[in-house]
DNA sequence: GACGTAACGGTTGAT
DNA sequence: AAATCAACCGTTACG
């Protein structure tokens, strides 16, 4: 409601008095919170109350991770990969130089059969009607981009990329969103059931006020907040910039361990660690990444997918590791 | 009281 | 460089 503004946070206060930005995701470590405190029975509603989230994003981010095993957000702006990549056209325009009474659903089929698409990727009969009266038409010209633009950068195949195209048939994908797993790691958990505790009881760690136990996270909104002399390491500072960058992304895991990686910032040490595990969606289209797997075999190996890869990956998310979850989900932490 | 969901006002990023 | 568009966001309110 309020656009409060506090020195170095801002934001509003939703009805529970939790802190949120209008239109922007929930940190990670909250959204993995949530997921934690459900794995461990906590009841939505519970959650709600506790980590002062409205019932409808607890609801939503529940559903999300139960459907794609991410606990990431979205992809939030930019457009889906264009079909009609320059390679296409040209094919289109192959086509139609070699048959000029070509119908455009026949080149729609060809760019099947040939393999230059795939179902996922080709161009409907109207965008192929376009291409051939706006790029095509009398001018057969190559190197010719739309608008006249100058070849945009290697539009490599989103067909590698694009989620939809890779996803096994029959397996349901949530748009942009692919599975990853999870494996919850039981030494990161138990710091994070310890962290529940702080986190449910706001005033031991921030005092009255109580907001700020959602706040810390919110450095990664404002930079201001940074304690820039605080996150040195490497990593911290490659986490750094995609958790405010592309908060939502993930490609990288780093986003997501971020949110963990720089709780210096936020001195609880709260979210510290499963971030690796929980990992990541990706940009919808482009990235496959999504898949993200990251091994989880460590926190290492999450750092390291973490860090290197921006929006993509090298491989397609094969499988979702989704149902690998469905069975309990966290192994809570033993020890 | 729980919770799923649509409306709403917002941000983002590609075009 | 600015505008447009379509994606996603979390909160709110309703059922």
């Amino acid at each position: 409601l309020v656009p409060c503004r506090a020195d170095q946070t801002y934001g509003e206060v939703n009805q529970l008095g939790g802190v949120f930005v209008n239109g922007r995701p929930l940190p990670n470590a909250i959204r993995v919170r949530i997921v934690e405190l459900a794995q461990i029975g906590i009841r939505p509603c519970d959650i709600s109350r506790q980590l002062r989230v409205s019932h409808g994003c607890v609801s939503k981010i529940l559903a999300r991770y139960n459907e794609t095993g991410s606990i990431l957000p979205g992809a939030i702006g930019g457009s889906k990969p264009r079909v009609t990549t320059p390679n296409v056209v040209k094919r289109i325009r192959d086509y139609k130089q070699g048959d000029p009474g070509i119908f455009a659903w026949e080149i729609r089929d060809r760019l099947l059969a040939d393999g230059v698409c795939d179902k996922y990727n080709v161009p409907s009969v109207s965008s192929i009607s376009r291409i051939l009266r706006n790029k095509i038409g009398s001018l057969s010209q190559p190197g010719q981009y739309e608008g006249g633009k100058p070849p945009p950068p290697p539009p490599l195949s989103y067909n590698h990329v694009y989620p939809y195209s890779v996803s096994p048939p029959g397996v349901p994908v949530a748009a942009g969103h692919v599975g990853l797993q999870r494996a919850w790691p039981s030494v990161h958990t138990v710091s994070n059931i310890l962290g529940i505790r702080a986190f449910v009881d706001p005033t031991a760690i921030t005092g009255a006020d109580g907001y700020q136990s959602k706040m810390e996270d919110w450095t990664s909104v404002n930079r201001g907040a940074f304690p820039s002399a605080t996150a040195v390491n490497a990593v911290e500072k490659a986490a750094l910039e995609p958790d405010i960058k592309y908060p939502q992304s993930s490609s990288n895991l780093s986003s997501y361990v971020q949110a963990c990686a720089y709780s210096p910032a936020n001195q609880y040490g709260v979210y510290s660690g499963p971030a690796g595990n929980y990992v990541a969606a990706g940009h919808h289209w482009p990235s496959q990444g999504a898949a993200l797997t990251h091994s989880h075999t460590g926190p290492s190996s999450a750092l390291h997918s973490a860090v290197g890869l921006k929006g993509e990956d090298r491989k397609p998310p094969s499988s979702l590791s989704k149902h690998q979850h469905g069975v309990q989900g966290l192994s809570l932490p033993t020890s």
